[in-house]
DNA sequence: ATCCTATCCTGTAGGC
DNA sequence: TGCCTACAGGATAGGA
């Protein structure tokens, strides 16, 4: 039986929504006394400079966008990426004990604390002008949200009309619908009992009918339980979220289908883990065509 | 254009 | 017990 080397805590969507209410619900209206930037460096277009500009100003609110956050303030925005390992922890008041991986401190001159947290370093954060945030090339290049307004089965066609890749990794391609990652579209495929191999491009239209159902289905239910926990996830309050003993197939390899009994599998679809039932999921588009000969 | 691959990074599990 | 290694995958740049 296959179990993954660790445990990851992968934000996707319902994770990076749930930081966001938090965030909201916790700090918002908040006005910054002072913003700190460790010396660690974040990776790739992650600049955490320019954060001392947040200093007086109030943080009003915060949005998302696919699986990044916008926290915004005035006329600046902080933007956000929590890549694998990053996290948002709000504090009532200045901890005492010290913490590894800290990029990033926003003290309010109410005493509270909000802090960015990540181990790895893939995360994003920038602070943007608010006229420059929709130029940024990392948004532009995002798809549409598949809550906001809920994708249609005649949508998701659309999108992958023509496309030869797979079903899984067109699920996973931000450009085209930007929030979901690894583990729910593991999940939404499992229930809506499609192929993850199967040719993006020759999903037919019942088959996009059950996946547009499913994909605001598997995301609320996560939502609704602040996300998955493995390990390490945990909202800005530090609790876990509730959605990893909901899960179907993600991280079961060898272990028996929740629906029929016959053992998950795991296979690797671009450079990732892929975890599917070979019986309720049916067959890849190549092996049903030749079934039917 | 579209798709694919390598790269970044560190905590953790599993083997010995 | 403790050391060692392999593995997990977000976005992105560059190549086919």
């Amino acid at each position: 039986m296959h179990r993954s080397g660790t445990v990851p805590r992968m934000p996707e969507l319902p994770e990076v929504e749930t930081v966001r209410r938090m965030i909201e619900a916790h700090a918002r209206g908040r006005r910054v006394a002072e913003a700190r930037r460790s010396r660690s460096r974040l990776h790739v277009s992650s600049r955490s400079s320019g954060l001392a500009s947040l200093r007086g100003r109030t943080l009003e609110r915060v949005e998302r966008r696919g699986k990044y956050l916008l926290l915004r303030f005035g006329d600046l925005t902080l933007l956000s990426h929590l890549g694998m390992s990053g996290r948002w922890l709000f504090f009532d008041e200045a901890p005492s004990r010290l913490m590894p991986h800290v990029h990033a401190r926003l003290e309010f001159a109410d005493g509270s604390e909000l802090w960015f947290q990540d181990p790895r370093r893939f995360g994003q954060l920038r602070v943007v002008a608010r006229a420059d945030v929709d130029r940024d090339a990392s948004l532009q290049r995002l798809g549409r949200d598949p809550l906001d307004p809920p994708l249609t089965a005649r949508e998701l066609a659309e999108l992958a009309n023509g496309s030869r890749t797979s079903v899984k990794v067109f699920l996973l391609d931000q450009a085209r619908i930007a929030g979901i990652g690894n583990i729910y579209a593991s999940e939404i495929l499992f229930r809506a009992r499609v192929h993850p191999r199967r040719r993006a491009g020759a999903v037919a239209a019942d088959e996009w009918r059950r996946i547009a159902a499913e994909i605001p289905a598997v995301l609320q239910e996560a939502i609704d339980r602040m996300g998955t926990t493995f390990s390490t996830y945990r909202t800005p309050l530090n609790e876990p979220g509730a959605y990893g003993e909901r899960l179907m197939v993600y991280d079961r390899a060898g272990e028996p289908c929740r629906r029929c009994g016959t053992p998950i599998r795991r296979v690797v679809q671009g450079q990732r883990s892929t975890f599917f039932c070979p019986s309720c999921q049916g067959k890849a588009l190549k092996q049903r065509r030749s079934a039917r000969r």
